[in-house]
RNA sequence: GGGCAGUUACCAGAGUGGCCAAAUGGGGCGGACUGUAAAUCCGCUGUCUUUCGACUUCGGUGGUUCGAAUCCACCACUGCCCA
């Protein structure tokens, strides 16, 4: 088999499940089109669809042509891959703005000068979907796939097999992303479809199509999906999804998801996550396990990402905030100077009335108030669990009471629930 | 259209008249240890309340009962089988 630099980076990263044969050979022979659907389930990507952008990332700097797919149509239906139940339909009109958003952020990522032989596109399957008919679609498509083939399909079975059941739009679903493979390859010459592995049944139709209609060869191959050591979900932090979106995740907070990889998941996510060469990862590995302390693996691999989602500034002014709150943890809150506080990006912050704090409120009620904690009960167990400190110092009972004296610099207070989140409080009047 | 099964907290899943704010597991959150790891151990996990306790919850609505997640009726939804 011939062997393809790119397949061959990708392989080494770990980011190469499944390939069809005869791929290595395409991407050797031109300059090859290829592409990914993007669900547009919100208004931004998170980290889940890093991956996806890496991939085409990586093809474009190889020289092919990379298609991002917003899926509009394919949407509205919603993949019933590794799902137990249908997904609630979304409204177009959300639907509309969601892929707005998403189109933003990919410019970001790929290069889109046109100028260039390789220049990214992005395309909405909506464009192509909007104008077929129902009875277009079974004849174009319907008639060249069995039913049959469609409930081999792993996604399906297990549907099927569930008490949930599947509803028949679900069903379609496969043939739809298919048919999309299918429009690119007739339209656009796209041999190409790259995808996380849970989409290798989607994919594989669609290059049947291309098949059994056309008589085409159509490519694919798949990333491994991003799991956790623990086997927990990828992607989630305290505070819910982490987002590419500055807005809803902070640099500060991106900055910080990365760095408290474990180990085990570091080491694996820095080949998938950044750019770095082998040898300069393979140091790294060697470095960390020298001085595992000094977390070098997660410290790069921060850096890495921030910088590539958020910019050099975003990532200096996240490294800022992690210094002042984590270098010197044992140093008292008071000695963070005005600038310190006030210049904190990306923590949590909160105002809250100096009226209260000077006829001293009790913290249980001050949490509950800043919206620190959602109900009071919760604060109290909290604190009463040892879980809430003020400028770093542990609240040592719910009967504690927040007053002037403990402000720093007059006007702030520095929160911490559990050891991780911080939430800064300016008082106003 | 017919028959059967089901609907319990974030999820899974026990509970079939009072001892039920509801077992257990997972997840989540917090603590100890540590390196802002891992593993382990501990606590919390309906709302309000310092405690006692009060209040709202087991698909919905009504009913039986001193008392219902548990019994009855109707409705809704879901799945399976038959047509």
């Amino acid at each position: 088999m011939m062997s393809n630099p790119l397949i061959n980076e990708l392989r080494w990263r770990g980011m190469l499940q499944d390939i069809m044969p005869g791929t290595e050979e395409q991407l050797n022979k031109e300059i090859t089109s290829a592409y990914i659907g993007f669900d547009p389930t919100a208004d931004s990507l998170h980290i889940g669809s890093l991956v996806p952008i890496l991939l085409l990332v990586h093809l474009q700097k190889a020289g092919h042509k990379p298609y991002a797919l917003v899926g509009g149509a394919t949407g509205m239906v919603g993949d019933p891959t590794g799902k137990s139940e249908e997904r609630v339909m979304l409204s177009n009109d959300v639907l509309e703005k969601n892929q707005a958003g998403i189109k933003a952020q990919l410019e970001k990522f790929l290069d889109f000068d046109t100028s260039k032989p390789n220049a990214a596109v992005m395309v909405n399957n909506y464009d192509w979907f909007k104008n077929i008919s129902f009875l277009d679609f079974i004849k174009e498509a319907g008639k060249h796939i069995t039913v049959n083939y469609m409930m081999a399909k792993d996604s399906v079975k297990k549907r099927l097999e569930s008490e949930n059941g599947m509803s028949f739009t679900e069903f379609t679903y496969q043939l739809i992303q298919g048919y999309d493979f299918y429009w690119l390859y007739k339209n656009k010459n796209c041999k190409l479809q790259m995808g996380g592995s849970d989409q290798w049944g989607n994919i594989v139709t669609g290059s049947e199509l291309i098949r059994r209609k056309d008589g085409g060869e159509a490519f694919a191959f798949t990333c491994p999906l991003i799991k956790k050591a623990d086997g927990t979900k990828f992607g989630k932090s305290e505070q819910g999804n982490v987002w590419l979106d500055a807005t809803k995740t902070t640099p500060y907070q991106f900055y910080q998801f990365w760095l408290n990889a474990t180990d085990v998941d570091a080491e694996s996510w820095i080949k998938i996550f950044t750019f770095l060469s082998k040898e300069k990862i393979e140091s790294l590995i060697t470095e960390h396990k020298q001085n595992p302390a000094a977390r070098a693996l997660q410290k790069t691999l921060a850096k890495e990402l921030t910088i590539f989602v958020h910019g050099e500034v975003e990532f200096n002014k996240a490294i800022e905030t992690t210094d002042k709150l984590f270098a010197n943890q044992n140093v008292p809150a008071e000695s963070l100077s005005e600038d310190d506080l006030n210049n904190m990006e990306g923590i949590v912050k909160v105002d809250f009335d100096a009226k209260k704090i000077k006829e001293g409120i009790d913290v249980v009620s001050f949490l509950a108030e800043t919206n620190i904690f959602s109900s009071k009960g919760e604060a109290r167990k909290t604190v009463q669990g040892g879980g809430v400190s003020l400028n770093r110092k542990k609240i040592e009972g719910i009967d504690a009471k927040i007053d002037p004296s403990q402000l720093l610099h007059g006007k702030y207070l520095l929160l911490q629930k559990g050891k991780k989140n911080y939430f800064l409080v300016t008082i106003v009047l």
